[in-house]
DNA sequence: ATCATTTCTTAACTTAAGTGAACAAGTCGT
DNA sequence: ACGACTTGTTCACTTAAGTTAAGAAATGAT
C-alpha cells in the first residue's frame, strides 16, 4: 500500500530511498471498517485522513438532521477544521465503504517538514491546488441550479453517484433527498 | 501602505529590515480606480491580489449574465485560477471601490521563496488558513437556505451589504436580484 | 427466513425562487 | 440641467424546492 502513497507524493517531488524508510517507519497506514466514525463532533482531534482506497465522508447533524457536505475518495486529504483551529470539531467524519487511508497528525508533519524541507514545498503546493479546486467548486456551485450541480456531478465524479446513498448525496448537493429523486425523475422524463 | 503589507505578514513570521527592503524593492503596490478590470476572461495573467485597502470581486459571464462568486476586501488575497493552472482566465476581477493592492506573480514567490525560506512557510500556512476558511464558507452555503445565507451574511461580513450593489450580493447568495430583494422584505416584514 | 431498519420513490400541498415586465430612484457624463 | 444608464423594488405568473406522509424496495442482523 505504501506505493500508493509513494506515487502520489512522486507527482510533486522525488523521493530518496532515505525520505521513504522515514515515511514508513511514522506508521501511519490504517484499515478502517465501513460505518466507522473516524471524528466525532464536539471532539478535538489533531488526526488528518488520506484516503488510498475507499471513501470517506464529513457531515454535520443540524437539528438533527446529517448533512453530508464533501466525500474523499482515492487519492484526497481531509484535514479536518478542528486540527487547524485547535477547537471542538463542528462535524463527524465517518467511513462509507472498507478503506485504507493513512493517519497523520501535526507533529509528525513539522517533524517530517523540518528534517525534509521538499516537504515543505509540497505541502504548500498540495494546499494552493486544492484551494484552487475549492475555489473553482465553489463557484460552479452559487452559479447552477440544483439540477445543473447534479449533471455536473454525473460529469465530474460518476463514481459518487455509484457508490453514495442518495440522501447523503441530496445534502452535498444543496437540497433534500426528496428533490433529489423527483430532480432525477425528471431528468430522466426530458431524455425520453 | 508598506506598513500594512508589513503588519499582516508579521501575524506569520518576523522580518529583518533585511527581507522588509527586499519586498520594498519588488514595488508591487499599485492604486486602483473603481471599474478598473484587473482581469478579463479569456486572459492569461500571472498577477495574484492582496486587497490594503478597498473591495475588488471576481465574476463569471455565464449566458451574458454576470455571476458574482466573491469579494476580496481588506488583507484578503485572491490568486486567479487561471495563475496555477496556466490556461485563459474564465472569469472577470474588478475593482469596485477606488482601492489599494499589491500585484505578484508566481516568479516574484519563487525568488522570495528561495532567498527567504521563511515565506515559503507562510505561503504554506496562509494558505491552509485560507483553505480551512473555504471549507467551512462552502460548507455552510450547501447546509443552508438563501435567506439564512443573508441573515450569515449581515453577521459575518456586514461590510459588504453597504459597499457592494445589491445584484452583485444576489449571485454571491447564489440568487437572483429580484429574489434577495423580496427575501429583504420578507425579513423587515417579520421583525414587525 | 424473518423482521427491523434504512433507503428510495411518489404524491399532495406549501413555500420560495425564477422570470418578465414595469417603474421609481439614483448615478454619471456632458 | 438633461438624458442615458444603472440599480433596486414590486407585481403577476411559472417553476422548482421544502414538507409531510405513505408505501415499496433494499439491506442487515439474528
Amino acid at each position: 500500500m505504501q506505493e500508493v502513497l509513494f506515487d502520489f507524493i512522486s507527482k510533486y517531488i522525488s523521493l530518496t530511498d532515505e525520505e521513504k524508510n522515514a515515511l514508513d517507519a511514522l506508521d501511519i497506514f490504517r484499515s478502517v471498517k465501513k460505518g466507522t466514525i473516524l471524528l466525532e463532533e464536539g471532539q478535538k482531534s489533531k488526526d488528518s485522513y488520506f484516503v488510498l482506497k475507499g471513501c470517506i465522508r464529513k457531515y454535520y447533524v443540524i437539528d438533527g438532521e446529517e448533512k453530508t457536505t464533501a466525500f474523499y475518495t482515492e487519492m484526497e486529504v481531509l484535514t479536518p477544521h478542528c486540527v487547524t483551529s485547535k477547537t471542538p470539531s463542528e462535524y463527524y467524519v465517518s467511513c462509507i465503504e472498507d478503506s485504507i487511508i493513512t493517519v497523520t497528525n501535526p507533529e509528525m508533519e513539522v517533524e517530517t517538514n523540518s528534517k525534509f524541507p521538499k516537504f515543505e514545498i509540497m505541502c504548500r503546493v498540495l494546499s494552493e491546488e486544492l484551494l484552487a479546486k475549492q475555489q473553482i467548486d465553489f463557484d460552479e456551485f452559487k452559479t447552477s441550479s440544483p439540477e445543473q450541480r447534479y449533471l455536473n456531478l454525473i460529469q465530474k465524479r460518476p463514481d459518487l453517484i455509484q457508490r453514495v446513498p442518495q440522501h447523503q448525496l441530496a445534502s452535498y448537493l444543496g437540497i433534500k433527498p426528496q428533490s433529489l429523486s423527483r430532480l432525477r425523475a425528471r431528468i430522466v422524463e426530458k431524455k425520453i
